[in-house]
DNA sequence: ATATGCACCTGTGTGC
DNA sequence: TGCACACAGGTGCATA
């Protein structure tokens, strides 16, 4: 499900937790992809939730201790609030209970998710991902810098977090869609044009599905509940078969690197 | 450096 | 209706 989009539709629509301190956790299953922080209970119970931050495809909930929650959703997650009665649904795995009569879920059924508390520099896996492709870091010279002496695609390029942070498959497919370049061109090989083309559909892309509150493909929803409309927008992700929007060519699937790519064999070159 | 295969999970759609 | 199978927004490992 979430990728930077997707992430940050949830991040603005948790905002209204801003303020608001963490009563209890009931932690119902640790077992996601690492287990759930041991101490998430004993080091978030009775902190403010100071700030709601995004980096990558991460959530940060700051607290007034200094210490951070980080979330990540994996496929199939969720961070949503409810009202404080609101009955125990399936893969709940933990809740958090908030003042003024909220509790905040984390909701997984694939359980790929990632919930860990701690401080900011203690978390390895923030350290080694790359700029926010909606950040000036991310520009024309950035990509062309990475580009250089590897011989990888560059749709695989864009989806390594270590390298630019957020873009995982269905944006991946999109942006090369809207840049005009097979996913499979080898990224040491791009000219200069196409990596400028990639950067400004990269922009277009993640501001437009941000604006539309990203893409509910099967069951994402938003910190309201709400569904993203972007998947009714998608040019090719999931249309392998089905006419090009552009020019009405049959968008094709090929496999890379053990995921689905899609293309239209004549708007992309 | 990079690709592949697999692992971690559950849910859904398809074809028989 | 049931069953087997493929596939799904992500990441990390071991292996080539």
């Amino acid at each position: 499900m979430p990728e930077l989009p997707e992430v940050e539709t949830v991040r603005r629509s948790l905002l209204p937790i801003l303020g608001r301190r963490i009563v209890a956790v009931d932690i119902r299953e640790p077992r996601l992809r690492r287990r759930v922080s041991r101490d998430l209970a004993s080091r978030t119970v009775g902190q403010q939730i100071v700030a709601v931050d995004r980096c990558g495809k991460y959530l940060l909930l700051g607290l007034s201790s200094a210490d951070v929650v980080l979330a990540h959703l994996g496929m199939s997650g969720t961070l949503i609030l409810r009202p404080a009665g609101a009955p125990l649904e399936p893969h709940d795995h933990v809740r958090f209970l908030l003042s003024r009569g909220r509790v905040l879920v984390f909701n997984d059924p694939r359980r790929f998710g990632l919930l860990r508390v701690g401080r900011t520099e203690s978390f390895a896996e923030l350290r080694c991902i790359g700029p926010d492709p909606l950040s000036q870091d991310f520009s024309a010279e950035l990509l062309l810098r990475l580009t250089r002496q590897r011989r990888r695609s560059v749709k695989n390029l864009l989806m390594d977090q270590r390298l630019v942070a957020g873009i995982g498959n269905i944006y991946a497919n999109e942006i090369l869609f809207e840049a005009g370049v097979r996913p499979g061109r080898r990224a040491q090989r791009l000219r200069r044009f196409e990596i400028e083309a990639i950067v400004r559909a990269t922009r277009r892309v993640l501001v437009a599905a941000i604006a539309a509150g990203g893409s509910s493909i099967s069951d994402y929803r938003d910190g309201s509940g709400r569904p993203g409309y972007f998947q009714l927008a998608l040019s090719v992700y999931d249309r392998a078969g089905l006419p090009c929007r552009r020019c009405g060519t049959e968008v094709r699937r090929v496999t890379q690197t053990g995921r689905s790519s899609f293309y239209c064999p004549h708007c992309q070159r």
